[in-house]
RNA sequence: GGUCGCGUAGCUCAGCUGGAUAGAGCAUCUGCCUUCUAAGCAGACGGUCACAGGUUCGAAUCCUGUCGCGAUCACCA
């Protein structure tokens, strides 16, 4: 039974033996650095139920939980703080409980209602970028952290492969490319379209220029530039399933996808099922149909459907034009209610997608509910802020981005230099280098994304490199391979065992990476209900500071007595376990030597 | 203009449903590698928690207002 739950039922009867009166709750905090103790009961808001000095009831308090209770060794009072030290076997005892769980804070799978989390979602016409990144990583690692909360989950994302947007690159590949394929050229297949939709633009801006200057008003000439003409042509095409643009199209986004799938791997991500917008986007019509027959939403006189949602703050918002087609919001409509028919079990949903669109989930999620679906009250917008350069916004048309697989290089570039600097790995083979590298590489991009709260937008400095020392990845998996040693010595010594010896006196250090290992089942749950890998990310780096500063005031293997050699091991190997386990919740991984 | 989010040390960030003297990392400075990996440890320096009110025994945290930054308010996606 964890130790908060037994003090509170303790206090109460405290309270209710020595004052004669009922106390409703008990609030406690872990005991702050400076003072003695482990836990500490705040006296100050039973004074709304027991009048006296708040020190003096904290000391009869402290008393009768002394005499009553074996896990409390001592106590003492500051102003209205009950500090109370809990006694090393309550600890130990706890270590013991979970030596033998290879799980170990793991949520049980209670796996009624699954949950769907959407991530990336990116358009099909140009590489992935750093923005996507961030999306990835927490779409990603929410989707980990709700499994190991418990819940069942499937990984997923819409493939914007549709549009004006990719009109563009195709045709402008289809005027200037000269057959050029990933083959013929080297080029990732993303990076080739990618290419295309950049010649685009440039050349439609120098199109406007050129009408501007023969007199064009600018907003006609940007309407009416022939080459968006030919675009938006090609997009009827399209839609009216033209076998020459259709197979272009199969043929550009066959080199994006097979791009995109190296960028994934690297990345380390991955997807359950794929939605595709242009299976998607027609979807929601019919449902729009129903809502208006429900009363929902309205018609107005030029035929396009509405709903108000005034009385809840917000605006009108269209929901199908008037020429009868679908917007966006008509899609996202009928894709929700589309994956909870391929995914019965399926209880909510989480969108990850950034805050420019809030105003849009707002909206969306309203509008499910008022629908009437059941799961619409499981909605969640992930929503996190955009990641900026300091010379503003990413723009991908004007070259402005920090481009994703270059930025993965980079990392394991710098991380190759500094081990190789460090030389500790002469005995490795190129391959087992590589795979290194690229994982400390790896790890100090995504911690330095994921350690922030989603909802804050990131300032990145192509200039400044991400740190490898300190609140980082590297540090972390730093600690977690100097574990290893540890236990490849241990192993040699035959130390082992499944059971720790219970009369030993813990030292502080020990006593405190107990404490933290016991916050590890709740810090998942709370990440889980906060959609939020910052707290594990935070949780780790605080365990890791905890058994640096342990391992050097404490000599593990150099210890003489056995029983406390044996468990200083076995503590060292759980703390690594449970690192693992972290890490994995936020898709780094960690290595053996480094 | 309406709505939403953010504002904590020079920089990057923690701070749970209000609790003790607001914490880390980077940077700067000082110690510690003949003992388990120095990508480490120990310490110093650094704060009007944007500002002003309010609620409370107690506010960085909750409420109101002001300022600053960002996003959004399309028959685009």
């Amino acid at each position: 039974m964890k130790i908060e739950q037994l003090l509170t039922a303790k206090v109460k009867e405290a309270v209710s033996a020595i004052f004669e009166i009922e106390l409703p709750t008990v609030e406690f905090q872990p005991t702050r650095k400076d003072f003695e103790g482990d836990i500490t009961a705040v006296i100050f808001p039973m004074l709304r139920y027991v009048k006296g000095n708040p020190e003096q009831i904290g000391k009869q308090i402290g008393e009768y939980l002394k005499e009553q209770l074996g896990e409390v060794e001592d106590y003492n009072v500051i102003k209205g703080f009950l500090n109370i030290v809990i006694d090393d076997s309550y600890y130990l005892q706890f270590f013991n409980s979970i030596l033998d769980t290879s799980n170990y804070g793991l949520g049980i799978s209670s796996a009624k209602n699954a949950v769907m989390v959407e991530y990336s979602s990116p358009n099909t016409n140009k590489p992935l970028h750093l923005g996507h990144i961030r999306n990835n990583l927490l779409g990603y690692s929410v989707a980990e952290i709700l499994k190991a909360s418990g819940k069942k989950v499937y990984k997923t994302q819409i493939i914007n492969d549709r549009g004006i947007h990719i009109c563009k690159s195709m045709l402008a590949w289809k005027k200037w490319g000269k057959e050029e394929t990933p083959e013929s050229s080297g080029l990732k297949g993303d990076k080739l379209v990618g290419n295309y939709y950049v010649a685009f633009d440039k050349a439609y801006k120098e199109e406007v220029s050129k009408l501007v200057a023969e007199g064009v008003a600018r907003e006609k000439a940007e309407k009416e530039a022939p080459l968006l003409l030919e675009a938006q042509n090609m997009l009827r095409s399209w839609e009216a399933g033209e076998e020459e643009v259709v197979g272009l199209w199969k043929k550009m986004n066959g080199w994006v996808y097979k791009g995109f799938d190296e960028t994934y791997k690297n990345l380390g991500v991955d997807f359950d099922q794929l939605y595709y917008e242009s299976d998607t986007y027609l979807l929601g019509k019919d449902v729009v149909a129903d809502g208006l027959s429900k009363g929902v939403f309205y018609k107005k006189e030029d035929g396009s459907v509405w709903i108000d949602l005034t009385e809840e703050g917000l605006d009108e918002k269209i929901v199908l034009r008037s020429d009868g087609t679908a917007v966006y919001m008509t899609q996202d409509i009928g894709t929700a209610i589309q994956r909870v028919k391929d995914y019965p079990d399926i209880g909510g949903l989480v969108y990850t997608v950034g805050n420019e669109q809030d105003y849009h989930f707002k909206v969306l999620f309203l509008i499910l509910k008022k629908l009437g679906y059941s799961w619409a009250e499981h909605l969640y917008h992930l929503s996190y802020g955009m990641v900026d350069l300091p010379s503003g916004k990413m723009k991908s048309r004007e070259g402005t981005v920090v481009d994703a697989d270059d930025l993965m290089n980079a990392m394991t570039k710098t991380a190759a230099d500094i081990s190789e600097e460090l030389g500790k790995l002469d005995d490795y083979t190129e391959d087992e280098k590589k795979d290194l590298y690229k994982m400390i590489g790896l790890g100090a991009l995504k911690y330095y994304i994921l350690k922030v709260d989603p909802k804050k937008r990131i300032l990145f400095n192509p200039e400044e490199s991400v740190d490898f020392q300190g609140n980082t990845g590297p540090f972390i998996q730093y600690t977690y391979a100097r574990i290893q040693s540890i236990l490849r010595k241990a192993d040699k010594l035959s130390i082992s065992g499944t059971e720790v010896e219970m009369q030993q006196d813990l030292h502080q250090k020990e006593k405190e990476l107990l404490k933290q290992l016991q916050l590890f089942p709740e810090t998942i749950q709370l990440a889980a209900t906060n959609y939020s890998p910052a707290l594990i990310a935070n949780y780790t780096y605080d365990l890791v500071k905890e058994f640096n500063s342990f391992y050097q005031q404490v000599s593990i293997l150099g210890e003489a007595n056995e029983e406390k050699k044996t468990f200083r091991v076995l503590l060292s190997k759980k703390v690594a376990e449970v690192i693992k386990t972290a890490f994995g919740l936020l898709g780094i991984q960690v290595p053996q030597r480094m």
